[in-house]
DNA sequence: TGGAAGTATTGCACATTGCATAGTAGTACG
DNA sequence: CGTACTACTATGCAATGTGCAATACTTCCA
């Protein structure tokens, strides 16, 4: 007696992070600069629950050769140093265009799924 | 003088997709059975414009080998025969199952995206 | 002293999946 | 007969999220 669509639901969001992971981890970075390890935390209490760190980390480093993010080392006291990462202008403009490619997709997919 | 945006908010689409053509895919044959080349179409109409034939045609297939379609074909007088695909009894609990991640996930996104 | 736990990052191999491309084939129109 | 539109299949590529292992620093406890 046991549904299993728990389990698909949860592995459903690997694949639907596609192409989003981006999106959040720019945008988490707009509202304060932060670390690898910092950003994981942040997506997941933003509801992104099954992120996995190694995801978050390929994303920042992808974001930063592309020159969306600047970078800088901060020691700590607390465990190792911490990588910082910061939009830069360029990270700026694309945080712009892709909320709106965002909006206009999730539209699209409720006007979809919602016609009955 | 020439914005990139547009590339690139086109671009970022094929990555959006990923696991959302799936439920996109169930939602549009839960409406009503279609075949292939007339997926594309409604999903199109339904504002995903940039889905590749490509896609939908191996979506069908994959969505077919496990057991969430059925099919069946259906000669044509205006063109070749059409492989009509329908729901199965577990593709409409996919569907439900699916559409309730999604509405998961577009809040979480929402949520970190619109907080300023 | 030593070892576990939490913090923090990196690298790699892998699976999934959308897409470009090419090919086959039927109908219709000129 | 060639072009266009319809309709499907197969192959290989590219992007990206993930698991796993490794490294390394700190704190705390036995």
């Amino acid at each position: 007696m046991c549904n299993t669509s728990n389990v698909e639901s949860s592995q459903d969001q690997s694949q639907l992070l596609k192409g989003v992971l981006d999106l959040a981890v720019l945008a988490v970075l707009a509202d304060e600069d932060g670390y690898g390890y910092d950003v994981v935390r942040r997506l997941r209490e933003g509801g992104l629950e099954g992120v996995a760190e190694a995801s978050v980390y390929g994303t920042l480093r992808r974001l930063f050769v592309d020159g969306l993010l600047s970078s800088y080392v901060v020691p700590s006291d607390e465990g190792p140093h911490r990588k910082y990462y910061a939009l830069t202008k360029d990270g700026r403009k694309r945080l712009v265009s892709m909320t709106s490619s965002w909006a206009t997709f999730a539209e699209a997919v409720e006007r979809i799924v919602n016609r009955k």
